[in-house]
DNA sequence: CCCCATCGTTTCACTACCGTATCATACCCC
DNA sequence: GGGGTATGATACGGTAGTGAAACGATGGGG
C-alpha cells in the first residue's frame, strides 16, 4: 500500500516538520547532513566514505566532514575495516537510531493531523 | 482524512525526496530557509520579518539574510509597507510558487512509491 | 619488491550562516 | 514637535560549510 498525499498536503507536512525542528533548537543537521544520517540508518550495510559520496553525488571531503561534525554529537561512529584498513566503516549509534527514532514519531504525528 | 504512514516509511521519504534534491544539484536552501519560504507560501499574508522571526523562533537578522538569498534567485521578494513604512512587506514570486509546486509534485511521487 | 591505484583525510581559499549589538528610519502619543 | 518605541538592515567576530587539490596510508598486480 503506497501512502496517498495531495502536494499541498506534502508541503504542510514538511513546513509542520520543519518549524517544529526549527523551533526545537537542538540538533540542527544540513539538508546534506540528514540524508547521509538517513543512508547510513535505512540502507543496508557496510557504509563507506566513497560508497556514499558516489551516492549522494558530492564529493569525499563532504563525506568526511558530515561524518565529523555528526561524529562529534555521537550520531554515527567510525572504525578502520580490519579486512581492508584502507576503508573506513560507518557504524550506527544508539543516539543515532533515537534521533531517526523520534524525528519518524514526529512525521507521522504531523501527517496524522493533516486536513484533506 | 488524515494521512496516515508509518515511522519508517516517514523516514524512507524523507531520504529519498532530500536525495533527490541533493543530487539535482540545483536550488539548495537550508532548513530554515525552506521553514520561511513554506511559511511565505501557506500561511495567510501579509508576511513581515518581524512576524517570521517570532513565528520560528529565530532572531530577525536570521530573517532578514534567508530573504536576501532567497531573493538573489527570485524566490521571494519585498516591498515596503505603505501603510507603515517601518515595515516590509514579503511577497511571492512565480519563481517561487514554481518551486514549491515542483518539490510537492516530488514528495507526493516518493510518497506513491513507498512500500508499506 | 616496487610501482601504482585506491582509500579517507587534510589543506587551501572562499562563501555563507549564526547571534549580538548597533544603526537609520518611521511612527505615535503626550 | 520631541522623546520613546518599533521596524528592518547592517557591522562584527566567530563558526562551519563548499570544491579543488594535495596528502599519507594501505593494498595489489606485474
Amino acid at each position: 500500500m503506497s501512502v496517498r498525499l495531495r502536494p499541498i498536503q506534502a508541503l504542510r507536512l514538511w513546513h509542520e516538520v520543519g518549524l517544529t525542528m526549527v523551533r526545537r533548537h537542538g540538533i540542527d543537521l544540513t539538508s546534506r547532513q540528514l540524508v547521509i544520517l538517513l543512508t547510513i540508518y535505512l540502507e543496508p550495510p557496510p557504509h563507506t566514505v566513497r560508497g556514499l559520496a558516489t551516492k549522494l553525488g558530492v564529493t569525499k571531503p563532504v563525506i568526511t566532514r558530515a561524518l565529523d561534525a555528526m561524529g562529534e554529537i555521537d550520531l554515527v561512529s567510525r572504525r578502520r575495516d580490519p579486512a581492508d584498513r584502507r576503508n573506513v566503516i560507518i557504524q550506527r549509534t544508539v543516539r543515532g537510531a533515537l534521533f531517526l527514532e523520534e524525528f519518524g514519531d514526529l512525521i507521522v504525528e504531523r501527517a496524522g493531523t493533516l486536513v484533506p
